[in-house]
DNA sequence: CAGCATACGGAAACCGGTGTCATCTTGCCT
DNA sequence: AGGCAAGATGACACCGGTTTCCGTATGCTG
C-alpha cells in the first residue's frame, strides 16, 4: 500500500502524544487560551496541521453542553426568498464552527408545534431562525423560549424586542409605491391584500391605505381583493379587479406572484400593461424581471438581514448592535406609467 | 414558583434511577433491544414518558462514532429546485433521528473544494447529497470517498453506480419535446444549449439532435447558440437566433429562465408567441406557469427523487432497491402551436 | 540568593450515551 | 433433583473532548 491509510480519524490524544504535551494543553492551543507558551502553541499547532487534525464537534457539543447546530424553520412558499435567507445565514457562519439545519414545515399541519419541538430537541440545536409567515407564531416562540432555544425572528413588523427580530418596513415602502402611482396621475388604484392573519399582509395593505390618504384618496371596496400569495389567487383577483366600472387605472398586489396572475388576467381581457393598466408587486423576487413587461415592484434586503439574524443569533453580546430594521426600496420597471387619459 | 423548572435536561442517569434499573437497560429500551423483560421495558417507557426523556444525539454519535446529519451540498442558480430537493429529503428523514445540513457553496471560487472539505470533516457528516451541476465534479466526489462520507449524487446522466446516484432522462424527455415540434409540422428549430462542461447541458444537447435526426433534420448553426442557465442569456441567445434568415419557427431552450429570455426577445421584435414562434424550456419551474404565455417544459420530478437519494444515503442496505433513473415528462402549454404557414 | 507570585502543564473526573463481558435468574431436560 | 442453556440485567470501560485541581517551573523582587 503506498498510502497508509487511517481508518480513524486523529483525536486530541494522538496529537498530544506526537507533541509530548498533554491533552489539556492541545485543549488550550485549539481554544486560544491566552495563557499559553508561544513554543508550545507552536509544536502542537505543527502537529494539528500535519496529521490533520481536526476537533470532534460532538465531543466538544457534549463536554460544553451546548453545540454549534442553528436551525432554519419556515414555511414559505416563495422559494427565492428562503434560498436567500439560507445564504445569508450561511454568510455569518462562516468560518465559524456553527451548521446550518433547515426545516421546512406545513402550517397547516395539526402536529406542526408538536414536530418543532421534537426537532428542537431531538437535535439539541443552539438557536433557531424563524422565517415569516411562520415567525408570527407566537405559540412557536413559546415553545422555543420553553426549550431554551435562542430565537430569532425574521418579519416585517415588530414582532419581538430589537435582540430577537429582524424586521423590513414593509409598510412605509408599499406607501411610498402608491405615492409614485399617485404622483403619475393614478386616482383609481386596485389592491390585492395577501392572507389574513399574516402581519406582512396587513402591513402591506396599511401602507396601502396610507399612500392612498396622503393623495387624498380612500380604499375602494370594489377594487379591493384578498389573495393568498399564490399565482392562482392573483388570476382570480385580477379578473374582478379589472371587470369593475370604472376599471382601476393601476393596481398594487401584495407580492410577485399575485401580480404576475393580475398581468395574466389583464392580458386575458385585453387590457395592454402599461398603457391601461399598471402594476405593482413586491418582494422583487426573480419572476419579476422575467415576465413582460418586467414588473415594478419592492426589493427588501433579504440576504443582509439574514446575516444579521444569524449574527444575533450566534453571538448574543452583539445582538443590540446588529441592525433590526432593514429599508426596502422600490424597483422601477417598465409595468408602471401614467394613467391613459384617452380611457 | 408554581412550575418547578428544570434548568436542565433529564440524561439517562436520571432514568436509570427513576425506574430502579441500570443505564444499559434504559439504552436498551431506547434502542429496542429485543432480549430485554416486558415489565422492565414498560416500566422504563413509563419513566420517560412522564419527565420527558429525550435521549442526547451528540453523546449518542460519540459513542456510536456516527452522527446523524446528511449534508446538502449545492451551488444552484434554481431556487425552485433547491427547495424541491430540501422537501423530498425532509419526506426521507421525517421520523428518523437524522437532520438535514445545508451548505450553499461557489463553484467559481478557487477554494470551493477545501471548504468542503472543511465542512465535512467539521461535522463529521454521515453523508451528503449532491445537486447538479456540483454532483458532476469527480473531484469532489473524490474528496467524500476519502473522508469516508457516503454520497449520492442528483444528476442528468449516469455519473456513478446506481447506489450513489438518482438520475433523470433528460436526452430522451428532449427528444421527445423535439419530435413533438416535428408532428406539429416544424422544420426550422433553433436551440439554446446549456453552459459547458455541464451534464445536463450536453444531455439535453444529444436529446435535441434525436429529436432533429428522428424528423430526418440536423441542427443548423445559424440557430443555435450556448447560454449558462441565466435569463440574460435566453435573451442574448434569442435576439441572436431571431435574427437569422430564415428564422426559426421554434425554439428549445435548455431551462425555462432562458426560455423565458427567449420570449423577451420575441416580444422586443414584435414577434408573437406562439403563432409566429413556438417555445419549449425544460425544467417545469415556477417561472414556466407564471409567464405569458405559459411555457412548454420538460418537467422532471424533483422531490420524488430527492427521497430516493436520501433513502440511499441513510439506508444503504436498500440502495439497489430505490430507484435510480426518473422519468421526466412535457407539460404542454400555450407558448406551443404548430408553424405559421404563411410565413 | 531566598521568598513569593505567577504561568504553565498534568492527572483525573466528567459530559451522556454505547459496547463488552460477567452475573444472576429461570426454565427445561434427563 | 441436578445440570445446563438461554434470557435478562448490571458493572465498567470507552468515545473525544473540557474542566477542576493541583504540582512544578519560572520570573520577579528585595
Amino acid at each position: 500500500m503506498p498510502d497508509e491509510k487511517r481508518d480513524t480519524k486523529p483525536t486530541i490524544n494522538d496529537v498530544a502524544r506526537l507533541s509530548g504535551v498533554s491533552k489539556k494543553t492541545v485543549s488550550r492551543v485549539i481554544n486560544k487560551s491566552p495563557l499559553l507558551g508561544q513554543a508550545t502553541r507552536e509544536k502542537v499547532e505543527a502537529v494539528i496541521a500535519e496529521i490533520g487534525y481536526v476537533p470532534n464537534p460532538q465531543a466538544r457539543a457534549l463536554a460544553l453542553r451546548r453545540n454549534f447546530l442553528i436551525g432554519l424553520i419556515h414555511d414559505n412558499p416563495n422559494a427565492q426568498m428562503v434560498l436567500g435567507v439560507q445564504e445569508g445565514i450561511l454568510e455569518a457562519i462562516r468560518d465559524t464552527e456553527f451548521a446550518l439545519v433547515v426545516r421546512p414545515v406545513d402550517r397547516h399541519a395539526p402536529t406542526m408545534l408538536e414536530d418543532i419541538r421534537r426537532f428542537i430537541e431531538q437535535q439539541r440545536l443552539y438557536g433557531v431562525l424563524l422565517l415569516p409567515p411562520i415567525s408570527e407564531n407566537d405559540g412557536l416562540a413559546a415553545v422555543c423560549h420553553e426549550l431554551g432555544c435562542t430565537l430569532v425572528r425574521m418579519g416585517s413588523a415588530r414582532l419581538d424586542d430589537d435582540r430577537h427580530l429582524v424586521a423590513s418596513n414593509d409598510r412605509h415602502a408599499v406607501k411610498e409605491a402608491v405615492s409614485w402611482l399617485t404622483s403619475l396621475g393614478h386616482r383609481r388604484i386596485g389592491f390585492i391584500a395577501g392572507p389574513e392573519g399574516f402581519r406582512s399582509a396587513s402591513e402591506r395593505e396599511l401602507g396601502f391605505i396610507d399612500g392612498l390618504n396622503s393623495a387624498g384618496l380612500k380604499l375602494d371596496p370594489a377594487i379591493a381583493a384578498r389573495g393568498n400569495y399564490r399565482f392562482e389567487s392573483g388570476l382570480a383577483a385580477g379578473e374582478r379587479l379589472l371587470s369593475a366600472d370604472p376599471r382601476p387605472t393601476a393596481i398594487f398586489s401584495s407580492n410577485d406572484e399575485m401580480a404576475a396572475g393580475v398581468l395574466h388576467a389583464a392580458r386575458a381581457k385585453g387590457i395592454s400593461v402599461p398603457e391601461q393598466l399598471s402594476i405593482i408587486g413586491f418582494d422583487d423576487t426573480a419572476i419579476a424581471a422575467h415576465i413582460w413587461p418586467p414588473l415594478t415592484t419592492v426589493r427588501w434586503p433579504i440576504v443582509p438581514m439574514a446575516t444579521a439574524a444569524a449574527h444575533k443569533l450566534i453571538d448574543p453580546g452583539s445582538a443590540a448592535d446588529q441592525p433590526s430594521l432593514f429599508l426596502s426600496d422600490l424597483v422601477r420597471r417598465a409595468s408602471v406609467a401614467a394613467p391613459d387619459r384617452t380611457t
